[in-house]
DNA sequence: CAGAAAAGAGAGCAGTGCTCTTGACGAGCG
DNA sequence: CGCTCGTCAAGAGCACTGCTCTCTTTTCTG
């Protein structure tokens, strides 16, 4: 990339830059279904037809939110390990999720919530979508929990369980049950909250969650 | 209800019964943004003005999905509880969970995924909603975490912890973390597997999930 | 049976994604 | 230098959407 290649395609760039920004703004604001391909154009002052030349359709538009939003969630999780305890980078990968989900509501939502209805993800979202499992496989690698919360798993699982270690390696196999499990339970939390199943019976939220991870920390042990 | 009013009421309700029904199946094929009030019309024979009789708003419509569902959720997980011991109830009502799940995929994405965007469930969504939470606060009432996984909470949070006893009425301070933590687990699980983020790494997917819930059931002193 | 209430039909408004065609501009080549 | 060709923008148009308003038909009730 880089080493400015014609001028053309140097505004070009910019001009896809500056569409995905204000369909930033706009999914903020109406979220995924309410995302018009006519009022971003309208915002940026071209006709309606003019922006299918930067994204075919309104499914490549949401793509590039979604890469740009696992790289997002992606960056954050790895400046979160800053060297610590493994319990600390867990802790400290969980704030960065739950921050990440409250900060952009609607960019959560779009990695882990529901999926759009007639969107397929790309192949193109894997990898950015792994970033943040890769952390956690990081933290997992020495984790030992306590006897009655490890079990060995049916032997059927085995494959899967091989499946599994690839984004942690080196994980034994009564680990690998509890890792999965406690990955879905910072989502589950993080989705419960963000999604208003807590209703208005919680006020100090970050507290809440802050003990459920530690809680979980300890059924990991970490 | 019951006791034949006029029979125009009687014609009246079919027909709303009728109409969620076929919602229902365009739900199941497009998902809740995909649901059209016209096209309900059209399959049903009649003018698109003339459904807004039935249903003023689409988010009324919508509304009458969601409390389905919810009741539909909770007769399943109620019905899941047939005097087992508390770990066996536990992992009927995680099945329940899952199987309605993949069994009505879009309605457990309106209860339970992203909100719709400009949709505010109303008052009366709640009562239905606390069915199935009220099946579990059952089960969690004989829950004796191990010593490790526990911890008396942090003192500020003791408001919040009353308000969540209310759902689990007789639990101890230092369960009703673990108890939060594993229902969040729960439903991370489901929508994880559901919204596709286990990707095709996984194939037994319910063997998997039984392990996990299992593990729950250990984490949380069954 | 007559009047009132409910239900349906149709037109219309403002919005959507997306396609097709037409016209303007600029970069590179003979 | 002139010309071609790819890129871009714009406009019109199609088939939708939710929702409202008016008008007519049906049906129930006093």
């Amino acid at each position: 990339m880089s080493a400015a290649k014609t001028a053309r395609e140097r505004v070009r760039a910019e001009m896809v830059r500056e569409i995905t920004d204000i369909a930033r703004t706009h999914l903020a604001r109406d979220g995924a279904a309410g995302l018009s391909l006519r009022a971003v154009a309208r915002e940026m002052g071209m006709a309606s037809s003019a922006i299918h030349r930067y994204f075919a359709t309104k499914d490549d538009l949401l793509t590039a939110l979604i890469l740009d939003g696992y790289n997002a969630l992606g960056d954050a999780a790895e400046a979160s390990q800053q060297g610590q305890d493994p319990t600390g980078r867990w802790l400290a990968l969980c704030h960065a999720v739950r921050d990440f989900a409250l900060a952009r509501p609607h960019e959560y939502a779009l990695l882990y919530g529901s999926p759009v209805p007639g969107y397929q993800a790309p192949r193109d979202t894997v990898a950015p979508a792994m970033r943040t499992t890769l952390v956690y496989g990081r933290i997992i690698a020495d984790a030992r929990p306590v006897s009655p919360v490890a079990a060995t798993p049916p032997a059927a699982i085995g494959p899967d369980l091989d499946a599994l270690r690839s984004v942690m390696p080196g994980v034994a196999d009564e680990v690998v049950i509890p890792a999965v499990t406690a990955w879905t339970a910072l989502f589950g939390a993080v989705s419960f909250e963000l999604f208003g199943q807590f209703g208005d019976t919680i006020t100090h939220r970050r507290e809440i969650f802050d003990a459920g991870m530690r809680s979980l920390a300890r059924y990991l042990g970490l």
